[in-house]
DNA sequence: CCCTGATTCGC
DNA sequence: GCGAATCAGG
């Protein structure tokens, strides 16, 4: 495999952005352990897992860590999470698709989608508000307008590079019906959970 | 059973 | 450095 600083960038921006390593591997065509291990080699934060390693087989324990004096190591950091998941199981496709947008409430959306939080970063960085004057009638179009689209033909928003970067991009090609990915990426995104397992290619 | 992520260890 | 295998919790 090779960790070009595109992959990098974009294994970081995912992670960042929630998604669970297999969702990350789906994506950039690697397997979840690959994503992982690098993600650690990388030193980024590890998320949210009740996971914990404790039982050794073959390192011994060290010795106690030294009671600290104080504890008042006051930390403005504070801890970012993500909340909620983005994508819990954005799995579960079959055959059939709602051609009814108004579907009844599902415990377990199928349609559930990653990556929304992506295009709030951008047009967080594209549209700064740099005054505190707001513009009335500034077309501040976010994607959580109620109707934003009425000419503009939806495009596919698998992400393309790193957010944040210039090069960064929406795949753009033209959605499956009711889908937010192309044809062609809402077959990675889709993955039926039994099916995908490990590997992509 | 399925999922998830973390660590280990051979390469 | 890499990632499959393995471990481990929900």
């Amino acid at each position: 495999m090779e960790w070009t600083e595109e992959i990098i960038a974009q294994l970081k921006a995912l992670w960042a952005e929630g998604l669970s390593t297999a969702e990350i591997g789906r994506r950039l065509s690697i397997t979840k352990n690959a994503v992982v291990g690098k993600a650690h080699r990388l030193g980024l934060p590890a998320r949210p897992s009740p996971i914990r390693r404790n039982a050794k087989p073959k390192t011994a324990e060290k010795a106690e860590a030294p009671a600290a004096t104080s504890s008042a190591a006051a930390q403005t950091a504070t801890p970012v999470q993500p909340a909620k998941q983005a994508e819990a199981a954005p799995v579960g496709e079959t055959e059939k698709h709602q051609p009814t947008p108004s579907a009844p409430a599902r415990s377990t959306p199928p349609e559930a989608a990653p990556a929304p939080a992506v295009e709030e970063k951008v047009a967080k960085k594209e549209k700064p508000a740099a005054s505190s004057k707001s513009k009335p009638k500034a077309p501040l179009r976010s994607i959580s307008d109620p109707e934003p689209q009425k000419r503009r033909g939806p495009s596919c928003c698998w992400p393309i590079g790193d957010p944040g970067t210039p090069g960064f991009h929406f795949c753009g090609a033209t959605p499956i019906p009711g889908k937010p990915y192309c044809e062609e990426h809402a077959q990675i995104a889709y993955v039926r959970l039994r099916d995908r397992r490990d590997n992509v290619a």
